[in-house]
This record gives structure tokens, sequence and C-alpha cells, in this order.
DNA sequence: CTGAATCCTTATAGATACTG
DNA sequence: CAGTATCTATAAGGATTCAG
């Protein structure tokens, strides 16, 4: 399971430069603009294509499209096609996509809490900008 | 606002739909390609500006200074230059800043607990996709 | 050293039309 | 319904130069 709670693990020299800790990693699978929201939705339950292209709005078929294929690539979604008239397709989290869920779910935790934090000091650092080009 | 002409403008995804789960919120800050290099890096202790491009192998002046002042824009980090020659800039983590790279790191736990199984699941994929183009 | 200002390349994604 | 196939627009990031 995870560890220190005192701070960002790390090692003391801290390789997270040269070849990071994982988090790049990460980032590079959900840092797109739909990945989480499909991670998201799908982390309600069963879904088929529509309803995913449904619940997350303004994501394009081919972009969901992509997503999915992406999804199901990595092991974070699994995919099943039923050769009726017309077709259906399901989407479901695999254990793996469901933990990776949850870990997303405290991002979105910590965003909620700070929010209003960040606004405020965004209002403030553009107060004190207003000048400058 | 002032910082938008410099290039750096994440494009906001507007609301989740019906419910935003802040999900967004906080990729759109820390989704790019080096905000979480630069939080990790600060994570382990005052950075200057020059040992903040060095601790980030890559990453150009142009994004090392966008970057940086994004995160002091949020208030995740904080600014403190000396009037010395040469200039002197120190780069420190707020706690909110601190919070949020404590974060970023369950975040990172969780690559580095998958990063096999994502990888054997990609040449499963692969695998059984081998024809298809 | 710590930036700012420009120009340029290339990922990423949006729009649209077509298909089994 | 669940995709493919193109084509295009945009903006994120890289390279370079200049400045305090």
């Amino acid at each position: 399971m995870s560890v220190a709670h005192t701070g960002v693990t790390l090692q003391p020299t801290g390789p997270c430069g040269d070849d990071d800790c994982g988090i790049r990693d990460v980032l590079d699978r959900i840092g797109d603009k739909w990945t989480v929201l499909v991670l998201v939705e799908l982390a309600k339950g069963v879904r088929r294509f529509r309803e995913l292209e449904r619940a997350v709005p303004g994501i394009s078929q081919r972009m969901l499209t992509l997503t999915t294929r992406r999804l199901c690539r990595d092991g974070l979604v699994e995919r099943t096609a039923y050769a009726t008239i017309p077709p259906q397709v399901e989407y479901r989290l695999t254990p793996m996509g469901a933990s990776l869920a949850e870990a997303v779910a405290r991002l979105a935790d910590w965003s909620r809490e700070h929010k209003d934090a960040m606004e405020d000091a965004r209002g403030r650092w553009d107060a004190a900008h207003a000048d400058e080009p």
C-alpha cells in the first residue's frame, strides 16, 4: 500500500528528474482532455458507447473511440461487444481501472477542498500584476 | 488576464455535465507536461530558478518560467526575489502547494504499483490486434 | 542569473462524412 | 449503434534571441 504520510515519497537524491517516479506515466495516460471523464463515468457502472457519449458532454465520437480504446489497451477498461443488430458494446472498468478511478477521485477531493483558496490566490495575483505586460 | 498572451492557456473543458467533480480543474492545472515535475522537485525543498532547470531535465527556460508563474498565480508556490547581482530567485511550495504535491505523490504510488500490469495489458492488446489497422 | 519576446513545429482534438 | 476515415484548426511546447 501507500507509504509516507509525512511528505512526497521521494528518494533522498530523488531521480524524479531523469526517469521520474511514475508521475509522468500516469499523467501521460490521464492528462488528456477526456480520459478521466470517461473513467469517472465508468466508475458509476457499466456503460454503452452511446451512453458514454451522452454522459460526457462535448466529447466527439472520434475522441470517445480513441479514449476507450486506449483505456482498453492499458487494461483499465474491458470491452464487451454483442453481435446484435444494432450492435451493442459495453464498457466496464477492470479492477485496475477502478483503483485508478479511486486514486483520481482523491485528486478531485483535493480540488474541491482548495478550489476557493486557489481562486482567491489568482485574484490576488492578477490584482498585484495588473500593470505588467 | 495578463498571463494569457505568453502562450500557455489550458483550455477549460467546462463543467463535466451534471456533476463537475473537480477532476478537470486539477488536471487543467497539473495535466500539462511540466507542472508536476516542478511541483515534485519543489517538494524536496527550496529551489532557485537554475536549480529547477537542472533538476527537471528537458524543460526549456520558457516553460519553466511559464510553469512557475502559473504555480505562483495559483497560490501553490511562493516566489522570493533578491535584488542581488546576479539576481537570485527562490521558489518554495506554499502549504497548499505541498498538499497538492502530496496528493500527486499518491497518484505516482498508483503508477508504480500498476506499471507492470499495464505494460502486460498493452502487450496482450497489441498481440491480439496485430492484424487490424 | 532570471527572465521576456518571437518565431516555428507538431501533437491533439474538433468537424464532417461514410460504413457494417 | 458503434465505429472509420479525412481534413483542418489550434495551442502546447521547443528554439532562439534579447534584456535587466
